[in-house]
DNA sequence: CATGAATGAGCGTTCATTCAT
DNA sequence: GATGAATGAACGCTCATTCAT
């Protein structure tokens, strides 16, 4: 998936040999590292993270964590088709037959949740693009670009039908991807910003609502 | 004023001995150099970058580099304290005397404007904060924070006039931020996903507006 | 020991975990490391060697040596430690109930020995102390002056009793240390200058017999 | 004389070309240099280190030093050339017609005293001596191996003449060379060691005195 | 004379990866 | 499976030296 060209998913990273033969332990192992690699790349990016870092935190030895996956690469790419499938989801469930707004809204919270409960996933994501893209670029302009376009097509088809304000439905689906995963990619500024850091999302959540729905100024 | 209390500019972290005597070639160069770093650090972070990246960027000996900047460390703070001035401007320009919406929406206008022109500044604080700000977190905390409370209390002044819809001030801020910043860290994806590249600027300005002053419901 | 309060010896600066449990091929390897860095920095003293010099010398590679000990300081250090032990052996065995003179002209012989036996070890600590003793200051300040307190104490009462010229036991301490370590410190000197190096150390072993016990002035 | 064969004096290791015609200030800047190198030098040996630390305790820039002497090693030679002549001048003084006792304590005396004057030189030779005498080689092979066989001839005498106790000429010269440079080369550790830093000399020359003279068992 | 500017070589150290056990 | 041991390549940085001014 990640740097190859669509969904097949016939590479595989690992030591298997055979196809779908992983003792119990190998999965719980493979686990460990993927855990441990989320945490050590979501902060400091495929460059800026060492294997040993990784190692460490998954409490195992360097080697061993080699073992599984052949190089930090390989790692990274196990990472990022891992946690691609779980940051997609809620696009999809976008339902033309349903009210506009309100899937829209839907979408949008069920994104500011994700951000909530899965920081570390957001950032790798961010940390990946900022850096140009270079595993991921395949995914987004074949499985992600297809996804979007057709969504954006049900989004034009409500606006056409009066049923929303005149908006590119790109830059919208832009926006409020922007404004849920900032709570993730921004925390440690969102956090030093608010006082009380308990509140933020419920803060968020209100705010976005009013921002996405009604706008600002006074109906 | 990076890393440090708060706006003191005190401390050269360059070799020039009286303080404000540089010759022509020395500021040439330190140019050429925090020019190069913004292009390597807005990339790869801090921790991904490496001086063999900047020096060769800026078509220069390595050791020319370090003859400049002594570490590694010190060309990112120079290059942080740089591209913060610029960055916080418009922010400060918002007129409790202006009109509510005009004002919000011409500092949305220019953070947006900033994002097609320096989005690797952009990507430089983006790529520092993701990594859980190490060296401007002093400046988030005293210089931003000051900052930014003071022009919430501006907006929610205005809201208790009943001129704008009651959102949180500080998380219409964050709305601004993410959806004008996005265009410049996430440019990769955007450019990936748009058909026409040349109006993405153009389109986000009419969807930020639309969604930030009437949202989406049709009036 | 070395660059620590005195004596404890817990600190390990090794890669070993559980305290007591190094495989063969660590002990030998860490042997040879340190055999080779006592060959370059008793040359060159602590800042005129090299890890390359020191790699090359126990025919292992750079990363192999820094794999034992972490840095070269820590090479330095752990070879301080393993050579202190051996050097300062003799002085406690003087005895206070032996002989006067049989008891220091013994200790001066032993010193004169290691210096023949091992003369690198004694320019590891000329160097060290030329240079101001940075690592050992500690060592010197504590368990060395402690020693050589209790022994100047015990030379003093023999002087006392009339059993040895009234001499300050300090300084006949340092005549000893001076003229023995004198033929390991400065072999290069004293190996041009003598016609006959076989007979180096038997010739300084009678003449320092002579001027210690009876002077140059005829009896 | 370094590094050269014997006492001629042609090579000039600095930039002047014609022989003898050097401005006031051209000497006193190289007199500057030298002092600092003498300075850095004997703490730290040749290897250990630098000219910008020479040029730093001269006060002057690093290419200016350079100026002057073209590398830095021709600044050790010249330093060393220019130490090597009052560093040997009181064995020279020796007369074969004094008294033999008093001729040779006064001769120890004045070791004693250059030790305490110039404790910077002594440590100078005692690196590059520690250090195989890589540039005072020849220097010692001939100059000094010369005088000293000649001072060594007057001592036989005196001895033949039954005037002094029968010791090895060569060294009894050793062991005043390294009883009284032992003060200088390793001060830090007789600092240390010494509760009245302000005697030492003092006590060390009685000491001294006491153990050339007439050595330890009372008469 | 004097010095900023510049650099190739080398330094101590880190790192991803390999290999033997 | 798992891990100590090992290393080439590269990293951040220093250094002696050169050169233009």
């Amino acid at each position: 998936m990640v740097n190859g060209m669509t969904t097949n998913r016939t590479t595989k990273t690992s030591a298997a040999k055979s196809p779908e033969k992983k003792s119990r332990i190998q999965v719980q192992n493979r686990q460990r590292i993927i855990d441990a690699a989320l945490e050590v790349f979501s902060s400091y990016g495929f460059r800026g993270s060492t294997v040993a870092q990784i190692s460490d935190s998954a409490a195992m030895s360097k080697a061993n964590v080699l073992y599984y996956y052949k190089t930090k690469q390989a790692i990274y790419i196990a990472l990022l088709e891992h946690t691609l499938v779980e940051w997609l989801d809620p696009l999809t469930d976008i339902d033309p037959a349903g009210d506009p707004a309100e899937e829209l809204w839907s979408y949008a919270r069920s994104k500011l949740e994700l951000s909530k409960a899965s920081p570390e996933a957001s950032r790798l994501f961010a940390n990946e693009i900022l850096q140009g893209a270079p595993m991921i670029r395949n995914f987004l302009e074949n499985d992600l670009k297809e996804l979007v376009t057709s969504k954006c097509r049900v989004i034009q088809t409500w606006i056409d039908e009066g049923k929303l304000a005149p908006v590119s439905p790109l830059h919208l689906i832009f926006f409020i991807w922007a404004s849920t995963q900032h709570y993730a990619d921004f925390s440690v500024q969102t956090e030093i910003l608010c006082d009380s850091p308990d509140s933020i999302f419920n803060d968020a959540e209100q705010t976005l609502k009013t921002l996405l729905l009604n706008g600002l100024l006074p109906r």
